[in-house]
DNA sequence: ATATAAATAGAAATCAGTTCTATTTATAAG
DNA sequence: CTTATAAATAGAACTGATTTCTATTTATAT
């Protein structure tokens, strides 16, 4: 998805496209990788001098309502966002634990686990979560 | 696997097997779900008056390291942790949305898509981690 | 029974994230 | 191009889950 589609989407969600959340997804589509609220803070502190860590928060909590960002899941307390390129699809995320970069997975066998649940467990399966780590191309 | 094979792990592993050890074991065997550490001491209190918060999270947390205590990933910030009843199997978890009951799922389909983005992106899958929740044969 | 290192209680601190209020700004309408 | 409007923002203050610290207690090996 280009940064057009992305703005379009917020516009059309009757958010305002303002300086800041345009740089926020410029940053995200650069970089390629997850990031936490005061990181990105940190590396959009050069053409900002005042962002607030709060406007940071919200602008991530927002675009991931509308589909743009998703949440990477860690250990640690910290929240993590990145880019969604494939927002359509059910797919799943690949992580390098090295560099942090995030890559689409266009493959899902949900289905094999949920039949296999729904037969032993007699349970009703509504929503999955996988994120896969390890070295991307460039780390191995 | 029975109480008194997860009190070896414990003193196998150098740990002593103190009442307040075995009495969270004993409440994650009876509860079969998961529990916030606020939660576990509020249902411990009626044995032990005393009991600190800063304890119940140390002992999750150490538990967790030996491989006896699994976290459940939510999007609160906050830590929850559930028993693991087959530490030795590749194996999933399902999860109650309403009762919050966790069962195992002794299914894994992993090699499928590790072989997906070996093939595709060129990385190398070293862990994965998936959660599968919707409504159990009671809730549902 | 004793010695020892490990475990614990409770107070205090930490720190990521959130709320609040006054001010600024994107945008739709004239 | 103005103006009106609601939405967005900065920065200070706050929140609350988790962690740290220290003195005391306890499980366990001898």
């Amino acid at each position: 998805m280009t940064i057009e589609a992305y703005l379009h989407k917020i516009k059309q969600c009757r958010l305002k496209v303002t300086p800041k959340r345009k740089a926020l997804l410029e940053l995200f589509l650069k970089k390629e990788r997850y990031l936490s609220p005061p990181e990105a803070r940190t590396l959009l502190r050069p053409r900002f001098k005042q962002l607030g860590l709060p406007t940071v928060y919200r602008i991530m909590e927002e675009l991931t309502d509308l589909g743009i960002l998703i949440r990477i899941k860690r250990d640690s307390r910290r929240l993590y966002y990145t880019i969604c390129r494939a927002p359509q699809h059910d797919h799943h995320h690949f992580i390098c634990r090295k560099c942090k970069r995030v890559e689409e997975v266009e493959f899902c066998n949900f289905g094999d686990i949920a039949k296999f649940i729904e037969d032993r467990l007699q349970a009703k399966t509504e929503s999955h979560f996988v994120q896969v780590e390890g070295l991307c191309c460039r780390c191995k």
